[in-house]
RNA sequence: GCCGGAGUGGCGAAAUGGCAGACGCGCCGGAUUCAAAAUCCGGUAGGGGUAAUUCCCUGUGUGGGUUCGAGUCCCACCUCCGGUACCA
């Protein structure tokens, strides 16, 4: 019994805090400095808890602990991710219903995470499947549904910054008079085409074998992600998420988040901002006259819309126009069939046919040399009404820019590879700016670097940047060019064709035949949750036709007030849709009003400190701050980000310094270890392998060491010979010595300051120091034993606990005020300095704590060691610091 | 290719430009024990020297540099890990 005894200790200590309610938050507490530290919440799998979910997890778990023994109000909840392919895999394979999988795999989790005694307010639980949970994320899509982006709009938020560009009330969208002549169903679809969530035919990746759509980054050079099944490509009719009318302010306003630079960094990329310029190149055909063509343009200004007989193409270097010799389109841009010569049209049509069967990931793997075919049509060039042939090839993708680029071999490294492969002229139109530079060759490379413009007429001897806005004003005044600036970031695909997800809150409107308008209706919004049906058959539909398309016909249709025969949208939202805003509804979870109740957001918004792995570092973060930026402009919360502070956990890798995985049998299961060594040894462990952030190798006997360690802390204070729980004899109750003073404090500073970086693997090695020095001493004091067990607390909370209590304590030390450090007691009255002679350590002094420069010298000096090393040679020069070191500069 | 991050004992690691290797693992030795486990105490970068010591030399991926002094700052390079990749 008196041993240390985890078992008991920790389901006691669990019980206790489960039944008094300990770390239940109250909302709103003016008083108290809040803190909001979130987990990124786990996609609750059949395996269970792997060992890095509690790296994470105790590291946040240390952090809310500590801040509220330093009193401050503390949310730390915890949910489940638990829609998603998984389980419909599952229930496809056991014929069980996602439903009970999902909830049977819940329970195992909170039974894991609760084992490891993390102090969750679990009464703000929520699964992203409760309806009454997707019922809000329905509610948040409608709220997108209903907003469009105005792109001019300047106002000033909340947070009293002025921004251009807001997510406005479709009801405000202007009407052009001629969409509104054309009568109401017009202006409908006017006002869909401009809806931040909108229906948008597009090439899509199908996955037969999954039965779904898959998102580009779950496909992996032409397969799935999951199950490496073939994806084809589909044009299918999609849902999707207006995030690039974001995408400035989702880059701009990442300066100020205390991020990672890394994960910053990689959004930017993602985002991928680029300037430059859209240019009208007019297709030659026999009618037409190059120069009158301009002449027209002069006159009429650049179209907004591509005109018919033009190519428009996105470039960022207008500079280097005179260097075209060719142009591409992409295999399925519109124009090509318009282009494409008798002859050349069989050669045409094959390769269009192969670029089709390609998937993005295919067409954009490096490994393959360039491709393409002449269409056998030319385009004028306006800079200098040059004929130039045109192309498709696959490396020019249809979804970006205008789908159409002006080629300028001579100065792009792909253009470079292409015309070398086709025998298409390459064109010097830049040079090296410094005059003394070796001379640009462009026989064997592209040179893309900036310099001054050459063999480009008037232009000539500009330097890049200028040429650029110089060319580009230029043009733009004869109405061929414009500014523009273009995005990596794509539209988000928000749609899937799986079973278990979000339905959407939309109908459709049919015709007397039965068929869809194209007209939709939002659900209205007190009739949500649109409830998620129940089926029977998990086996996929075979067909783009999602699966809930299985529903009954109740479900599926129903008739509207005004007699118009409506069918519910059938696909279901991506598994992104309930992780993009759960960190609001933690704050309300209860709320049958509301999706959050704008006091609770006031108060507990952003989250001070949200952890979790880096894969998410761009997707699932990019998604959550893009509704939450949407929210933010239709005025439903008032930060303009949702997490002020990002910390990545790094990954655990098997004691083989491999990735952990089943087939390399390198698996730590966290459950055995808390059976064997306890959950607070599992904690501390995970805590002092190292940096959170470092990726590190597990070692079981690692676990060993810290076990030892609570074991040492234990039998500091417990007698474990008795058969009770009994203080052991040699604590006192004693005055502690001045040294025991000096270690206590010097101890609580250090650990103090590395909670406060998060820096957990040497806060328990102070600790671990200090119990060592404990032991060394004849006798221990209680006073410095009990603020020990409060430093411990927060990262080992049982044996704290138990051993607070033993001390005579009989309230849990959750709310114990965190133990204070007296700087006075941490000087010493002497120190011990090196002594360096040409900065080699040749001796050590003891001085009084503030002894001069002048006290060191003559003590080390003074020092027969020190003297030995000075003997014959000449002092060049004295460096003192007082306190730290001497360096004799000696020849 | 590009962009990050990291290279320190047998291992995980520590170190505001100021005594490299704290703390832990492992290993070695001792105490305790009939014996073992557990526990407690001591040692442990490498090489050399000494009867012994608070002795000497070398050492933080490689090569340069700045500095009285560099694991730490600067330049070049090597290796590993992560991210990303025809975005015009």
């Amino acid at each position: 019994m008196p041993r240390y005894d985890f078992r008991s200790i920790e389901s006691r200590w669990q019980q206790y805090w489960e039944e008094n309610q300990t770390f239940q938050a109250a909302d709103c507490v003016a008083e108290k400095e809040k803190l909001y530290v979130l987990d990124m919440f786990p996609y609750p799998s059949g395996e269970g808890l792997h060992v890095g979910h509690p790296e994470g997890y105790t590291a946040t778990d240390i952090v809310c602990r500590h801040a509220r023994m330093q009193g401050k109000n503390v949310l730390h909840p915890m949910g489940w991710d638990a829609f998603g392919l998984p389980a419909e895999e599952f229930a496809r394979q056991k014929n069980i219903h996602p439903a009970i999988k999902t909830e049977e795999n819940i329970t195992t989790f909170r039974r894991q995470l609760k084992m490891l005694g993390f102090s969750y307010d679990w009464s703000r639980e929520l699964s992203t499947t409760d309806p009454d949970y997707y019922r809000w994320t329905q509610w948040i899509f409608l709220q997108i549904h209903d907003t469009w982006y105005d792109a001019a709009c300047e106002w000033t938020g909340p947070d009293g910054v002025t921004r251009t560009g807001r997510g406005r009330p479709i009801a405000e969208l202007p009407i052009p008079a001629d969409v509104s002549a054309e009568g109401t169903a017009a202006v409908r679809r006017y006002q869909d085409r401009h809806r931040l969530a909108y229906l948008s035919e597009a090439p899509v990746n199908w996955c037969q074998e999954l039965g779904t759509v898959l998102a580009n980054e779950e496909v992996i050079d032409g397969r799935s992600e999951r199950g490496g099944h073939p994806v084809e490509r589909l044009n299918l009719k999609q849902w999707m998420l207006r995030i690039t009318a974001y995408g400035d302010r989702l880059g701009d306003e990442l300066e100020n988040l205390g991020w990672p630079e890394s994960i910053k960094y990689m959004q930017r990329n993602w985002i991928g901002r680029s300037t430059g310029a859209e240019v009208d190149f007019a297709v030659a055909t026999d009618q037409l006259d190059h120069a009158a063509w301009m002449q027209q343009r002069n006159e009429s200004g650049f179209p907004a819309e591509q005109d018919a007989g033009t190519i428009r193409v996105y470039t960022t270097r207008p500079d280097t126009l005179y260097g075209v010799t060719y142009m591409v389109l992409a295999p399925e841009h519109p124009l090509v069939d318009q282009l494409t010569t008798a002859d050349q049209q069989a050669a045409v049509d094959q390769y269009r046919r192969e670029a089709s069967l390609k998937s993005d990931l295919d067409r954009t793997d490096l490994s393959h040399s360039k491709t393409g075919v002449f269409t056998g049509g030319y385009a004028f060039n306006p800079v200098n009404g040059e004929k130039v042939p045109v192309w498709i090839a696959d490396y020019v993708l249809i979804s970006y820019g205008t789908g159409a680029i002006m080629a300028v071999p001579g100065h792009d490294e792909r253009d470079h590879e292409f015309a070398t492969a086709f025998q298409i002229p390459i064109r010097q139109v830049v040079a090296a700016a410094a005059a003394d530079a070796e001379p640009v060759d462009i026989s064997a490379a592209a040179w893309t670097e900036h310099g001054v413009a050459v063999n480009s007429g008037v232009w000539d001897g500009t330097p890049t940047a200028a040429c650029k806005a110089g060319i580009t004003t230029a043009l733009s005044e004869q109405g061929v060019a414009r500014e523009a600036v273009n995005y990596r970031l794509r539209d988000w695909l928000f749609s899937r064709q799986r079973y278990w997800g979000e339905p959407f809150p939309i109908w459709h409107e049919l015709d007397d035949d039965g068929q869809p308008t194209g007209l939709m209706r939002a659900e209205p919004i007190e009739s949500l949750p649109v409830p998620h049906p129940h089926v029977e058959d998990f086996q996929p539909t075979g067909t783009p036709e999602p699966m809930l398309s299985k529903a009954s016909e109740e479900w599926l249709y129903k008739t509207d007030t005004d007699g118009v025969r409506l069918k519910r949208e059938t696909n279901s939202m991506p598994q992104w849709a309930g992780s993009c805003w759960y960190y609001l509804r933690f704050c309300d979870n209860k709320n049958s009003q509301q999706f959050i109740d704008p006091e609770k957001e006031k108060y507990w918004l952003p989250v001070d400190l949200y952890i979790g792995g880096a894969e998410h570092a761009v997707l699932h973060l990019l998604y959550a701050r893009f509704w939450h930026k949407v929210l933010f402009d239709r005025g439903l919360v008032s930060h303009p980000e949702p997490f002020r502070r990002l910390v990545n956990q790094g990954m655990i890798l098997g004691e083989n310094g491999e990735k952990m995985s089943k087939s390399r049998g390198n698996v730590v299961n966290p459950e055995e270890v808390v059976e064997q060594r306890g959950a607070d040894s599992l904690r501390l462990y995970e805590m002092f392998m190292g940096p959170l952030e470092q990726v590190k190798p597990w070692q079981t006997s690692g676990v060993e060491g810290v076990y030892r360690f609570l074991g040492r802390v234990w039998r500091l204070i417990i007698d474990d010979r008795a058969a009770e729980n009994v203080i052991d004899a040699a604590v006192t109750e004693d005055a502690a010595t001045a040294e025991q003073l000096r270690m206590l404090h010097r101890t609580i500073k250090a650990v103090s300051e590395d909670v406060q970086r998060l820096s957990f693997n040497t806060a328990i090695s102070r600790m671990m120091e200090y119990t060592n020095f404990l032991y060394e001493q004849p006798s221990r004091s209680r006073s410095l034993l009990e603020p020990l067990v409060l430093l411990l607390s927060p990262f080992a909370p049982h044996i704290s606990e138990e051993l607070w209590n033993a001390l005579g304590h009989t309230h849990t030390l959750a709310y114990e005020a965190w133990p204070a450090w007296d700087e006075s007691l941490l000087v010493e009255s002497t120190v011990e300095i090196p002594v360096q002679v040409s900065g080699k350590l040749r001796g050590r002094i003891t001085v009084a704590a503030d002894a001069t420069a002048e006290d060191m010298q003559a003590a080390a000096q003074a020092d027969p060691a020190v003297q030995k090393h000075l003997e014959g040679r000449t002092i060049i020069k004295v460096i003192a610091v007082p306190g730290k070191m001497i360096n004799f500069v000696a020849r």
